[in-house]
DNA sequence: CCGAGCTTTTGATCTGGGTCAATGCCGCAG
DNA sequence: CTGCGGCATTGACCCAGATCAAAAGCTCGG
C-alpha cells in the first residue's frame, strides 16, 4: 500500500504569503474577514469580533491535527483548507475541501476528530473555543446557525459516502468536477480553478492520482470538460458531464 | 451493476409486529420511550412529551423516502433503522444504522436528505417539524444538545468515509463487527445481535454480499469471532480484530 | 412434513482500478 | 540558460473484489 506522504509544503511558518495561486486570495482581507464574520455571527456580531484573531497559513501548512486538543474554532475567510483523517499506515481520506465562508474545528470532545491543513495561501478567523462556548450561550441564534451548519455538512458527508461505497472512478471525479463548478461563483464559461494537487483529489475521491490523472485525460479527451492548465478546468458540455456524474 | 431491490418486507403497514426477532425490541417500550425523551429533551421534557406521537414500524418498512417533505423529526427508543441514500440505477449506500436513543430527519432544508427504513420492528417518537422548531427555540438546552449529536453524527460519517475510501474489505468488516460491539450494552463475551442482512451490510460497507460474507467466514474459521447463527457474533479475539480493523 | 422463496455460502472467472515504472512538464535556484 | 526536484501523465501488468453461477440453509404457509 502507497504512503500519502505529507507534502510539507514550502512556505515559512506562516509567516509570508506567496505569490496569490489561482485567484483564490484577494486584496482586501479584512472586508471579507468581516462579510463571514456577520454571515456567521449575525446579532453576535460584535462580541464575536472580539474575541476573534485572525490566522494567516501558508499553503501546505498545517491548522491542527487529529487528537489535538480542540481549544479553537475557525472560519476560513479567504483560501482553501483541506481536512482530513489519516490511518497508522499514512493512508488518508479527505474528507472535505472548505472553501470561503466555511466553519470548521467544532469538537464537542476535547479534541480534533481529524486533521486541517492549508491547500492555498489562506486566512481565518479563530475564536478561542471556551470564549465561543460561552458567547453561545448567550446568543441561540448563533447555535441556530452553527446547527444549520452541521447539518448541511453532514448531508454533504452522506453524499460523499454514497461517492466513496457506490460510484466508479468516471462518476466520482464528473461528480467532484461539478461540486466544484457549483461552488465556484464565476460564470458559467470561465476557468474554474482547481487549486489542489492531484493527490488530494485522489485521496478525497478513494482513488489514486493515477486514476485521477486518467479520468480526467479521458474527460478532456472526450470533450466533456477542457484542462486550460492543471490547475483550471471548464466545463464544456453539461449534460454528459452530469450524465457522467451519476446524479 | 446489481439493483440492491428494496426487500419490501413482510409486515403489514406498521399495524402489528411479527415476533421479536435478535432481542432488540423489549417489552416495557413505554419506559424505554420516556427514558430516551429524557436524555433529548432534557429541560424541555414535559413540553416534548406533549408534541410526541409513537410510531411503531414493522421491520423493512419505510419511516420516509429521501426527497419527501421534511415535516417530521424522530428518536429512535426501540429496534434498528437503516437510513441510506440511492442512485438511480439502485445502487445503495447505507450511511448509518440507528440504535435506540439515536434522532434522525433533521432537515434544515425542507425535505429529507436520505430514505429511513426499519431494520427490525421498531418503536419511534415523532416530533411534528414546527412545533419542534419553536421548542427550540424556547430551549437553548435542547437545541445544545441537537448540535452536539449533529457534530458526533458528523465525526461517524468521517470515519466511515475513511473505512468507504481508504480501508480494505477486511478491514471494512473487522470495523464494522467493533463498533457494533462498541455499541451493544451486553458484558464481553457475549453474542452480539447483528440484525442487519448481509445486503445491508454490503451496502454500508461499500461492497457486495459475496465478499461480506467471504470476509466473515474467514475472521470465524481463523478464530477471531464466532458466528452462533446468521445473526450473532461474539468477539473471540478482541486484539486481533482490533488488529484487522486498521484503526 | 413438504416445498417455495428467500438469504447466505461457496466456487470459478473477470475486470476496474491499483501498482510499478518510465517519461514529460514546470517552476525555481543558481 | 541549465539543471534539479516535485508534480503529472502515460503505459504495462496485476490483483482485490465484483460478477456470475450454483448449492445449501432457513422460514413460513399449508
Amino acid at each position: 500500500m502507497r504512503t500519502a506522504g505529507n507534502t510539507g509544503g514550502p512556505g515559512g511558518e506562516g509567516a509570508s504569503f506567496a505569490p496569490v495561486r489561482c485567484g483564490v486570495l484577494c486584496e482586501d482581507c479584512r472586508v471579507r474577514a468581516v462579510a463571514v464574520c456577520r454571515a456567521m455571527g449575525g446579532p453576535a456580531l460584535d462580541e464575536l469580533e472580539a474575541i476573534t484573531t485572525r490566522i494567516r497559513l501558508a499553503a501546505g501548512r498545517t491548522l491542527f491535527d487529529e487528537g489535538d486538543p480542540a481549544d479553537g474554532l475557525f472560519t476560513l475567510t479567504e483560501g482553501v483548507v483541506k481536512i482530513f483523517k489519516m490511518l497508522a499506515d499514512g493512508r488518508r481520506q479527505i474528507t472535505g475541501f472548505l472553501l470561503p465562508g466555511d466553519f470548521l474545528g467544532l469538537a464537542f470532545f476535547r479534541s480534533y476528530a481529524y486533521s486541517a491543513e492549508a491547500v492555498t495561501d489562506a486566512l481565518l478567523c479563530r475564536f478561542p473555543r471556551d470564549r465561543f462556548m460561552a458567547l453561545l450561550e448567550r446568543h441561540p441564534a448563533l447555535e441556530k446557525e452553527l446547527l444549520s451548519r452541521a447539518s448541511s455538512e453532514l448531508a454533504a458527508a452522506q453524499e460523499q459516502m454514497l461517492l466513496l461505497g457506490r460510484k466508479s472512478a468516471k462518476e466520482r471525479v464528473a461528480s467532484f468536477l461539478l461540486a466544484l463548478a457549483r461552488r465556484h461563483p464565476g460564470a458559467g464559461a470561465a476557468p474554474v480553478p482547481l487549486p489542489m494537487s492531484r493527490y488530494d483529489i485522489a485521496d478525497y475521491l478513494g482513488l489514486t492520482i493515477e486514476t485521477v490523472s486518467r479520468e480526467l485525460q479521458a474527460a478532456r479527451a472526450s470533450g466533456v470538460i477542457d484542462l486550460p492548465d492543471r490547475h483550471h478546468f471548464r466545463v464544456v458540455d453539461r449534460q454528459r458531464l452530469l450524465a457522467a456524474a451519476a446524479l
